[in-house]
DNA sequence: ACAAAAGTGTTGGGCTTACACCCATGT
DNA sequence: ACATGGGTGTAAGCCCAACACTTTTGT
């Protein structure tokens, strides 16, 4: 009697492209590998980012959203995380594998697992400074509400976003400014850090 | 090049144990099985449970924590889970292997994992009704609070701890009412739900 | 001059916290 | 009668949500 079995690790990446949360989802499934035999987990993901997406370097926030059994009863155990980069980042795969999240519907096998990635997303923003991974390093507070209103699919008031994200002290202003289209030129800000830090909400 | 893995289920027990927290750690270990071919992972928790805690039936609450892979590199991956159960369900089992949660000073390998899982559970009663499994079918406003004061680690207001769970609908008034001790008998509630679910904090 | 995004304060309501005394029973 | 836990209300501070106008640039 044997007790091995078939471990698959799959990655959901998230990327903001034109102001919306996107998912890579080539022929609309979650992509994914099989475990190697004395390979880590995290190697293991590292791996596979860069197969999806075409790069070795992996910057991005990566977090494991939990593991199932293959509900058919093969025994065969699938790991899932997310993984947030900047739309930069990506060198690999055609645009029309990522997909626009929030137009989903809920008619393929995978999207209960996307509704559920997407959940933890949203809790993980309000209370760290994840979203340091889906910027260049240098960026304004409009690029910054952008993201936080693309990943929460609502929009923010300004100002309230402003209060509550300097309070937080999670970023630095350079001092800089950046002018974006025909509009007053925007302080430019840096993360205090590039590291997943939970943030006081006082 | 096969591609098959050990799989270990771990499962940390909790319950309240004299009004303190306490988990189940045989030989200071969070007891594992390994997962049998072809079989799914909640079934094989079920086992677990049975053969840890001397009973088939399970009404406790589990949930899922992470996978990790062995940090040795020998591939095999753990399925951590918690479970909380009533004390007056355990069956099997030394009582000297029920462990005080917060006397463990992180001397142990796993203490880092039960630190986690304590993090988890603090997280999860504030927000959902799952001290039901911890709890008789009938029970006074003060024993509700002694569990939450157990878990929480700390003190609460008593006004105020009746005003939140009251206004949160979560418990039904039987209308009996239960003496303890020579003391004014309190007023019986039950849940109104016995199943996990997410109260809203409005 | 005008369009477009940046920047800036105040107010009201709701929630959380802190806090002290009387009540009903068992011994 | 006294010890024990049950039960109750109010006030202050804090956080969040709503809301409108001026500024600086590009065209």
């Amino acid at each position: 009697m044997k007790k091995t079995h078939a471990v698959t690790i799959k990655i959901i990446c998230f990327t903001i492209s034109d102001g919306v949360l996107a998912a890579f989802l080539p022929n609309r499934r979650i992509p994914g590998v099989l475990l190697r035999e004395r390979h880590a987990l995290e190697d293991e993901v590292g791996e596979l980012i860069g197969k999806t997406l075409g790069s070795k370097r992996n910057n991005g926030f990566v977090e494991q959203l939990y593991s199932v059994s293959d509900p058919q009863g093969s025994g065969a155990v699938f790991i899932v995380y997310y993984l947030l980069v900047p739309s930069d980042y990506i060198t690999k795969g055609d645009t029309r594998d990522w997909i626009s999240v929030f137009d989903l519907q809920g008619s393929y096998a995978e999207d209960q697992i996307l509704l559920y990635a997407i959940q933890r997303l949203q809790w993980k923003i309000e209370y760290t400074n994840v979203v340091y991974s889906l910027l260049p390093s240098q960026f304004t507070l409009g690029e910054l509400q952008r993201v936080y209103e693309a990943i929460l699919n609502r929009t923010l008031d300004k100002r309230n976003f402003r209060k509550k994200i300097l309070s937080l002290k999670m970023l630095k202003d350079t001092g800089k400014k950046k002018t974006l289209g025909r509009a007053r030129p925007a302080e430019v800000y840096t993360f205090v850090k590039r590291k997943p830090t939970i943030v006081e909400i006082l």
